[in-house]
Formats: structure tokens, sequence, C-alpha cells
DNA sequence: GAGGGATTTGACCAAATGGTCAAGATGCAA
DNA sequence: TTGCATCTTGACCATTTGGTCAAATCCCTC
């Protein structure tokens, strides 16, 4: 499989990539479960491996380094995983799942502006709890999603049109000013991804990221602020009064 | 020089890294000057390596790929820069300069509305005509900017303060809603390069990209809207009603 | 505690890749 | 044309790296 000049992915879809991660290493057990070895062994690979792959990206990536991370010899880590594209493969299959979750939360019955702030919190959250994830899904989209392509055409896109539609329906009813849907999703993806994705230069140009606490409260509401004002929208605050 | 196991900078400032642009392959020339020979294939070299640095990072970039990009033999491009991470450095000074020129027009004495409009059309002008430079320097940037941390703690740590002041002013003066300047600065970069380094992903989803003139507009009009009413400005529409 | 599958590893291999070098080709000034 | 510096290249080298394999060790069941 020529994946350094431009894999393209074969047509395989969510459930198959999930598929990889259950998988046993080679057929092993007769009941279908994992091991216990196996159960911990693939967890401290899968760690490792997001580690490394966030770090240097899939090319820049050693199996000997994502092995001895995880405590162990490439031989045993390849026993596991049948190549670096597997690992690679499991790794984006373990985070894509959390990483799209929040987006299913928005709840077409709330009310925009606690639904839009509620999204930009758990994305910001996400981007100070796991920048990895976040810096393993940047790499591996521009690198042209040679994996996840057709996931973003088919799951993703579904996903878009669907919470798209959520928001229509806010401003037929005159919840928020009228905007474009889609551009409103990947403003809010990209402010919130940012942060993860570029923390080194968020933080040699303000001395901190979002590790630490105090600055994750305030990006969170600078964002929310910008955004749903954006939108026409405010949140009333703590204290009862309106901005 | 131990690039993959993560090497960092000798403290370099932009200066230095421009002049290795600049500078003659190995001292010829008596005249400071370059022979036309060679301006021709450090361009040739120079293109081509960014479309290969963008597409596959560093680690994944080949110089034998380069070089048949800029149609000519590795030996020979070797002959114009003497290692893969020449050509890198030199190909990161030559966006960089480009790359930050639209902050420094945001002007001190215009109207907050029309400059941060001006701003992000600019950007998204970049990141539509340049897409290779953006995912060049978040490439650089995710890796932990092992080449220009130094640029960024000094140079853009200089004049993005110079620019939030800017905004601080404007917000002093009434001009605007009372907005964290950084915040902002971060906001417009994250929007406006998110179309540019997650372009498969947007065509993917919406089958359009920056490329498509059409989709330029509409995502230069959604983002300035979004972001001035944001910071609670508008801008006078073309017909002279306000929005 | 014996037997057999599961797990682990070091030795090894082939391909890819960054870089060197000497020799040849080319362009240019006198 | 001649002579010299510039330019270009193929052959070659050392290292890195993904992956294989057979042998050993571990773990669990009977």
């Amino acid at each position: 499989m020529n994946w350094e000049q431009g894999w393209y992915p074969s047509g395989q879809k969510a459930e198959q990539l999930m598929a990889d991660l259950g998988g046993q290493a080679q057929a092993s057990l007769k009941s279908g479960g994992l091991s216990r070895i196996q159960e911990k062994n693939r967890s401290l690979i899968l760690e490792a491996a997001l580690g490394e792959f966030s770090m240097k990206g899939f090319s820049g990536a050693t199996v000997e380094r994502i092995a001895a991370d995880a405590g162990m010899s490439k031989s045993n880590l390849l026993y596991y995983f049948s190549s670096k594209e597997a690992i690679y493969n499991a790794t984006l299959a373990h985070i894509l799942e959390v990483w799209l979750a929040p987006l299913k939360t928005l709840n077409p019955d709330g009310e925009p502006a606690q639904e839009l702030a509620a999204y930009i919190r758990q994305k910001i959250e996400m981007s100070a709890r796991f920048p990895e994830a976040s810096r393993l899904f940047a790499n591996e989209v521009m690198q042209g999603a040679p994996q996840i392509l057709p996931i973003l055409q088919t799951d993703l896109k579904r996903l878009v049109a669907e919470k798209s539609q959520v928001i229509e329906d806010w401003i037929a009813a005159g919840k928020m000013r009228s905007v474009d849907p889609v551009h409103l999703i990947f403003t809010i993806w990209a402010t919130t991804q940012h942060y993860a994705d570029f923390s080194v230069q968020i933080k040699a140009l303000t001395g901190k990221d979002l590790s630490d606490a105090a600055f994750q409260a305030e990006t969170e509401a600078a964002v929310t602020t910008l955004i749903l004002n954006g939108v026409g929208l405010s949140l009333p605050s703590e204290d009862g009064l309106a901005e």
C-alpha cells in the first residue's frame, strides 16, 4: 500500500475503522474477547502512538519510538498491530469518536445561546484535555485525510447537515440572527481547535496555554462572547444582569 | 543536528533565517549577487519544496521528490542547498514574511470596522492563494515550531503587542466593544487559516473550497460579519443601508 | 507440573533516504 | 577557440526504518 506517495483509502467506513481497534492481533482466544494482557498492551500502544503521531506526524513517527514509549520491543508492538499504518488507523479511530462527540449534543429543543455556549465550552475543554488528539486530527486532514476522507464524506457530512438544520430552524424561529450554519460550525471548530493545534505559538505570544486553568477560562469567555455576539445572541451573565 | 528527536533552534532570528535565502550556494560569484541560473534554480527548488513540505511535512517530504518536482537531480539540488534542513528553512523564511504582512497593515488611524474587515479579507485572500504556505506554517508550529520559535517569541510577539495596543486604543476611544485583543487576533488567524489548512475537510463537507471564487466571497462575508458583530461593529453595506 | 498456546525478543533483511564525490557538461569572458 | 568557473549528474555510502522469523519465555489450564 503505497502510503508515502499519496495512498487513498479504499472506501472503508467508520465502522470498519473502529473494528480494527477491537479485532484481536491474530485471531487468538477462542472467545471473541481480548485477554487482559492484550487489553493492557493495546492501550499502552495506542497512548504512546497518539503522543508520537501527534507530535511528529505519520512519517516522522517511528515504530521503534512508539514501542519504547509503550515499554516494549518493536517486535512485540508488531505482534499487536500488523503495521505502522494499522497503529495509525487504530489511533485515529480511537480518538475520532470522542472528538466528534460534542457536536452530537447540540440540542434542537434548547435555547441557541445556551446550546452554542455549551458546545463551545465542550470543544475548548477537549482542546485543553486532549491537545494531542486535536493535532493528530489536524495532521491527518492537512495531509489530505488519506485515512478518514470517507468518514468525513459520509458520517461527518451527515452530522453537519443535521446540526445545520437545527441552526436553520433556530434562525427560522427568529431565535438568532441569520448566518450560514456551516460557516458558523467551521468558525467554532477553527477557533477552539486553534488553541490546541497552535498551543506553542500561543504560549510564545502570551506565556500561557490551555493547560493553565485561568487561561482556559479566559479563552472560553472570549471565544464564547465573540461568537455568540457574532450571531446576535448573548448569555445571561451569572449575576443576572444582561451584559 | 538531531532533528528527528526534537531539535531546538539555536537562537537564530528572522534576519538570519532570511539571510539563508539570499546567500549563495557556496560563496560563488565575486560580486554578491546570484547568477541567472542560480536565481532560477533556487526559485524552482523553493516552489517545489513548498509543495512537498506543505503536503507531507518535513519528515514525509523527500529530497529526491523535491528535486524531481523542480526538474533536476537530487545532487544538483544539494548543490544549491546544503541539506534538507536548509531547504526547509529557506522555504519557511520565504513564506514567513509574506504570511505575516497583512497584520502589519492594520492602521491605527483607520476605523475599526474597515480595518478589521480589510485584515480579514487579506487573510482569506492569502488562504485562497497560498494554502500551501498556510499548511507549511501550521505544520511547523504544530511540531513545536522547532525552526521559528525564536521568531515567534521576538518579532511576532512584538508585532502582536503593537497591534493589540491599536485595538486597545480603539476600545478606549469607545469605537468598539471591549474584547481581549489577543484573543481577537487568534480568532481571526484561526478562522481564516482554517479554510486553507482544512480545505480537504471543507471540500468533503461542502463540495467547495477557497479555490472557488464564489465560495471565497461567501466565506469572507460570513467570517467578516461574524467577527465584526462579535466585537460590536458592522460594516456599512454596499447599497448604503445599515444591515 | 506438564503441555500448549500466548507473549516477548534479538537477530536479521530489504528498501528508502540524506548526503558525498569525482567526473563530465555547460556557459562565458578574453 | 581556449581556459576556467559554474553547473549537473550517476555512482556510491551510511544510516534509518518498517517488517520478518525463529527461538525463547511466560501464563494458564488440566
